[in-house]
DNA sequence: ATTAATGTTCAGAA
DNA sequence: TTTCTGAACATTAA
């Protein structure tokens, strides 16, 4: 589940303890259950990474980006259900992987922790992470769309604009929930092609997004019903309380009261308003 | 006790 | 070229 929001708060709750360690070990945890999706192999990393400094912790779209003192870059996908952990696991039996680290005369351990073990870990240099996130591969980061990019996001595709938000070559860091919260919140049918927008929708769109990808940033994340995205302290998000539409099916909108409805789009869910995102019917501007 | 659903990405097919 | 389908895996709700 972690979107832009939950994978910016990881790089934030670990950042000040990572940046500017040395890795002094790197190993599967003792009780993992299974390998994960490592490439190279994880001895291979090992023996690229251990000894090295890692200069920057970033985020691009929803990875975590390590940056090593020798131009190698640990590139981490959460994927469904990975953390990165600076302490306490939710259990010790889905720790992955962990780095031992050196800040001075501390010693700390950055974890990766993924229930379903869905998530990776690449160690790649500079043309490989070109390769693995270069604008080829992913398109914009969400946060950072203008008019333009907007336009050209809609331009390229006649899906439905709710399916053209997940595309992650056309606009990177948006997943499934935020989705439909920013289609609320724009007040645009989640039906509509994307190339159909108009000029107007397309604004009320930039400022949605935005808007809701720094207020559940604010909020930490969303934390769902199965609990499993957790900050770097093992911590619940808080923005879960504040959705609007997302996994809300039946209950009253909060601006007309008209029941949220869930549809399947592209194989996944989909909630929104019916009468404030109606097609055709054009309704006033909306909180 | 099966079956459907859950966030994400990718390979392969239509 | 673009778009759709299913699979990777673990866990919970119905």
């Amino acid at each position: 589940m972690p979107e832009l929001p939950e994978v910016e708060t990881m790089v934030r709750g670990i950042r000040q303890a990572v940046a500017g360690s040395l890795i002094v070990g790197y190993e599967a945890c003792p009780n993992t259950c299974r390998p994960l999706t490592v490439r190279p192999t994880l001895d291979r990393q090992a023996a690229l990474c251990v000894g090295h400094t890692i200069v920057s912790v970033r985020r691009r779209a929803k990875r975590v980006l390590l940056e090593l003192d020798h131009g190698w870059t640990f590139v981490i996908e959460p994927r469904m259900t990975g953390l990165m952990l600076l302490a306490d696991p939710p259990d010790v039996g889905h720790l992955r992987v962990v780095w031992q680290l050196r800040h001075g005369g501390e010693s700390r351990s950055l974890w990766f922790w993924d229930r379903r073990g869905l998530g990776t870990i690449s160690l790649l240099n500079p043309a490989g992470l070109e390769r693995a996130i270069g604008p080829h591969k992913l398109g914009p980061d969400a946060l950072e769309l203008t008019a333009d990019h907007w336009r050209e996001i809609c331009g390229r595709t006649a899906r439905p604009i709710k399916v053209a938000l997940l595309d992650q070559k056309l606009v990177a860091g948006i997943g499934n929930l935020y989705a439909s919260e920013m289609l609320f919140r724009a007040g645009i049918s989640p039906l509509t092609s994307a190339c159909r927008l108009t000029a107007s929708q397309r604004d009320r769109l930039q400022a949605a997004c935005s808007e809701v990808l720094l207020e559940a940033i604010r909020y930490e994340g969303s934390t769902l019903s199965d609990g499993t995205y957790r900050n770097a302290l093992n911590q619940s998000g808080g923005y879960q309380n504040a959705h609007r539409v997302y996994d809300r099916e039946g209950e009253p909108c909060p601006v007309c009261e008209t029941p949220v409805v869930r549809i399947v789009q592209a194989q996944r869910a989909t909630f929104y308003c019916p009468c404030c995102q109606s097609r055709t019917r054009r309704r006033a501007s909306q909180k």
